[in-house]
DNA sequence: TTTGACTCTGTGGTGCACAACACGGTTTAT
DNA sequence: ATAAACCGTGTTGTGCACCACAGAGTCAAA
C-alpha cells in the first residue's frame, strides 16, 4: 500500500492529479483510512495508472477513459484504441487539406502581387 | 457603412466575434457613433475581416492574428503562413508517432494475451 | 406614435485537465 | 517532545475564443 507522495512518483502523475482522477472516479484509491481519509494504492491501481498513462500520451480525454476503465475487463480496449487511431488519422488528414488552403491562400497572394 | 448585424452575414462572423474582435483591436470598426456606440464597418474592413476568416480556418490564434493585421501592409504575412505551415507539418509528424506508440501498444496487448 | 427590431455595456459561463493556493490536521523521524 | 514532512478539504485560477444573457437605450418602418 503506498501514499499518495510514493504513489505519485512511482506513477510519474502528480498528487493533483491523483486526486483529481479519485474524485472523478478514473482512479479510486484501493483503500481510504475512515481515520484520516488518507488514500492508499496498491499494485492493482499501478496496473490501472500505467495504462492510464499511456492513454494520456495518445490524447485520451477523461471521459474516454473513464469509458476504457469502467469496462474492467478492458475488452473493448483494442476497439477503442483503433477508434483513435482512425480519429488521429482523420486530424491528420484535416491538417493536410488546411496546408493545401495555405497553399491556396499563398498562391492567390503572389497573384495579387503579380496584378501590381 | 455597415451595422454590425449586416456585416455579421456578410463575414460570418458573429456579432458576439466581431465585437470581441473590436475589443481586443483585432478588428476595429471603420467608425463609432459617439452618440450610441454603434459600431460601423466598411469595405476596409470587409477585407481585414475575409483574411481574419481565412486565417481562422488555418487555427490561428488570435495572438498570431495580431500580428499579421499589426504589420499594416502584410509584408510578413507570406513568412508567417510559411511558419504556420511548418508548425502543421511537425504536428502531423507528432500524430504519426502517436499512432506509432498506439500501435505499440496494441502489440503489447497481443502479446500479454499470448501468455495467458 | 407605437412597435418591433436593433444596438450598447457589463458580467458570467463554457470545456478541459488539472495547478495552486490556504488552512488545518497527522505522521514520522530524531 | 518537537519539528519537518506529509495529508486532507475547499476554493480559486489557468488559457483560449468566444457565447449568452440581462437591462437599457435607440432606430426604422408602418
Amino acid at each position: 500500500m503506498y501514499k499518495v507522495s510514493e504513489f505519485s512518483e512511482m506513477t510519474g502523475l502528480s498528487k493533483e492529479t491523483l486526486r483529481y482522477y479519485a474524485e472523478v472516479q478514473l482512479l479510486e484509491p484501493a483503500y481510504i483510512d475512515p481515520n484520516n481519509n488518507y488514500r492508499y494504492y496498491d499494485n492493482g491501481s499501478y496496473l490501472v495508472a500505467m495504462i492510464l498513462v499511456n492513454l494520456r500520451k495518445f490524447n485520451f480525454t477523461i471521459q474516454e477513459m473513464l469509458t476504457v476503465i469502467e469496462d474492467e475487463s478492458f475488452e473493448n480496449l483494442e476497439n477503442i484504441l483503433l477508434q483513435k487511431r482512425r480519429d488521429i488519422q482523420r486530424k491528420i488528414a484535416d491538417l493536410n487539406s488546411t496546408i493545401d488552403e495555405i497553399d491556396q491562400f499563398l498562391q492567390w497572394g503572389k497573384e495579387e502581387e503579380d496584378k501590381c
